[in-house]
Order: C-alpha cells, then structure tokens, then sequence
DNA sequence: GTCTATACACAGATAGAC
DNA sequence: GTCTATCTGTGTATAGAC
C-alpha cells in the first residue's frame, strides 16, 4: 500500500516535470493530483527536490531496463543499439513521460549529486552507452572524429529536443514520422549523402 | 537618457535569462543589476512578460542583422550561409548572451505572440531561412528527403541545445572546438561518412 | 500516515510622495 | 521618472490533532 502510494505520487511528478519542469511544477497541484493533503505528501518525501530526483531515479531505472533489453540481442550492431537507445528517448519525450529538468537550479543540483541510486543509474546508462560508441567508431559506423563524449551528450539531448515538441505542435505530421526526422537528423545529418 | 537606461535594461535582462531562465529570473534582482528601483523598472515595462519579450525582439533584431550581413555575398552557397547561421547562434549561446524561454508558460507565450516586433522579427528570419533551405536542399547540398520546416525547426534549435554547455562544463574543449563539433554533429550527423 | 490550519518567505505589482 | 513602503498572491514547508 505504503509503496503503490510512493509509486502514484513519483508517477504524477513523472508527468508534471514532462508538462512544465521543475520551476513551475507546484508541490499544491501533486498532492491535488493524487488525491492525498500536501503535509502527508510531505510524509513521503521531504522536498520538492527530492520529489524531482525520486522521478528522475525511476526513469534512469526504465532506462536500464531497456537497455537490458537491447544487450540481450547479443550480435546486434552497436549503432543500430545506439539507434535504438535514442528512439526510445525521443518516443517517452512524445508521449509526454521525460521528465526535464533545469541544468543550472543549484538546489536541485545538490540533491541529485547526492541521490545515489541516481547517480548510480546515471553512470550505469554512460558506461553501457559508451562502450556502444567506441564499438561503432572503431566498426567505422560512428564517425571517429568526434570525441566519445560528445557523441554520449548528443544522444542524451535527445531526451530534451525541443524539434519534437514543435513537429508534434504543427500537427504535420505522425509519431513515427516525427521519431524517424529527427532520428535521422541526428545520424546522418542535415547535409545531403 | 531613456533609451539608454532602457537598453541597460533590456542588456540585464538579456543575461539573466540566458543564464537562469524565465522563471528563475526576478525583477528584484534585475532592477538591482541596472542600479534602479524596482518601481522605476515598472515605469519603463508593464510586467516580467514584457521584459522577457523585449529581449527576445533585440536578439531577433541582432539576428536580422547578422543575415543582413550575410546576404551581402550574393554568390555564397546556400548550405555555407545555414552553416553560418547555425554558429552565430551558437556563439552566441556559448557566450551566454542568447535568452532562452520555457515554450510552455503560456502567460508568456501570449505576450510575445502579441507582440508585433517580434513575430514580424520572427517571421522574417524564417523566411530568409526558409529560402536558403529550399535553395540548399535543390541543388543538393541538404537533404531534400527532410521537410523544410523540420529543417528549419533543427536549426533554431541549436540556440538552445544543452550539448555546448555540458561540454564547455567538462573543460575540455575550447569554445572553437566546441562549435565545431556541434556544427558537424548538426549538418554532417553522427554516423561516418 | 492522514488531515486542517498556519507559519514563513518571496516575488510580482502598485501607492503615493518628491 | 525615481524613490520608499506596501499590498497581494502564492508556494514551500511545518505544527499538531486524530
């Protein structure tokens, strides 16, 4: 009961960072959400910080789980896992699940530096990320100038293209037609091949 | 006197927002920035959306005259003056001088969408890329089989790509370094060619 | 643990004198 | 137009009863 509870409240902050961020997300309005009084909500975290970093340790953990299953396709390419990892972001930021959050607010930033289960999570996605990336430039899939590092950001900004949202907004155009735009941008570039 | 203090104004603003955004952005602290009053500030803008607005019309208008500059080599190629746009604006960025607004908080959109400066600002930047990108994209130089607007969608987008920041953060690289593998990362993608 | 009621702080905006 | 002082709303967090 006590966990179904946790799990209700992490699933409506879930979707408020996804609606309006951190900033204008209001503790008022997740209590309101989940039908329970603010002071109790209170009961279960004890900042509103600490309610953002339980969201963003819940979908590092989906995102393991899918790169769980992603690894169990032992002879898949390693681009087309890197493919994969970075559809998968740009569909939960679609269907309005990603939480985003403000890169500079300090007070959120020390609560999540000191969340271990998420930095845990975090280093966990990199390290497996990673290995994908050198695997595809030393293939020669991945392009070799570019430093690994900036390969990993690149796809982690994924999670927080702000194309998606405005494809989505002109209503132009499909789910998937939208994913495969700006999955192929981000692959093979802007420029003719 | 009064146009000066208020581009004093508008410069504060400017900063702030590139540096913690609409919401985090007090008036206090820009009156405090200029040297005034925070009733005096309210005598030369109506509200906070008014102030976030004014900014996004001068960078509009600073954009405007960089494509002024641009257009002033009549025999460029069409993908090198999108390649040029595209660093300006993250120069720009880098430099911490390019305000950015949450597309979401919806008092504020309403405000720039009533305000004709910038929607006419607005509208002529994107023809004038709108322009080159079908330019580019029929002598093959982008690729014809992306829709212009999602073209054009990925180019604003680099104003705001987290991608510099985090990797300006690592202190790895210098702001050259930087733009330039974010620029090739955008026109070339990340698979090898 | 859940509630009602409230403390506390801060930010946007305004009053009114000069 | 500039100031000091203030109003007002709202948001985070807590007290204390049950």
């Amino acid at each position: 009961m006590h966990l179904a509870r946790e799990d209700a409240i992490i699933s409506a902050v879930n979707r408020f960072l996804a609606e309006k961020g951190f900033d204008a997300m209001t503790v008022d309005e997740v209590a309101a959400d989940v039908g329970i009084a603010k002071a109790s909500l209170y009961k279960h975290f004890p900042s509103k910080e600490d309610l953002a970093a339980a969201a963003m340790v819940r979908v590092m953990d989906r995102a393991r789980a899918f790169l769980d299953g992603l690894q169990a396709d032992p002879n898949a390419r390693p681009l087309d896992q890197l493919k994969a990892v970075a559809r998968w972001t740009m569909e939960v930021q679609l269907d309005g699940e990603m939480p985003s959050l403000p890169s500079e607010n300090s007070s959120l930033r020390t609560t999540l530096i000191n969340n271990k289960a998420y930095m845990d999570g975090l280093m966990d996605v990199s390290e497996r990320l990673g290995a994908w990336i050198t695997a595809a430039q030393a293939d020669g899939s991945i392009s070799p100038a570019l430093p690994p590092i900036a390969v990993l950001y690149t796809l982690y900004a994924r999670a927080c293209d702000p194309v998606l949202g405005f494809l989505k907004m002109s209503e132009l155009y499909t789910r998937e037609q939208i994913v495969d735009m700006v999955l192929s941008t981000c692959f093979e570039g802007l420029r003719a091949r």
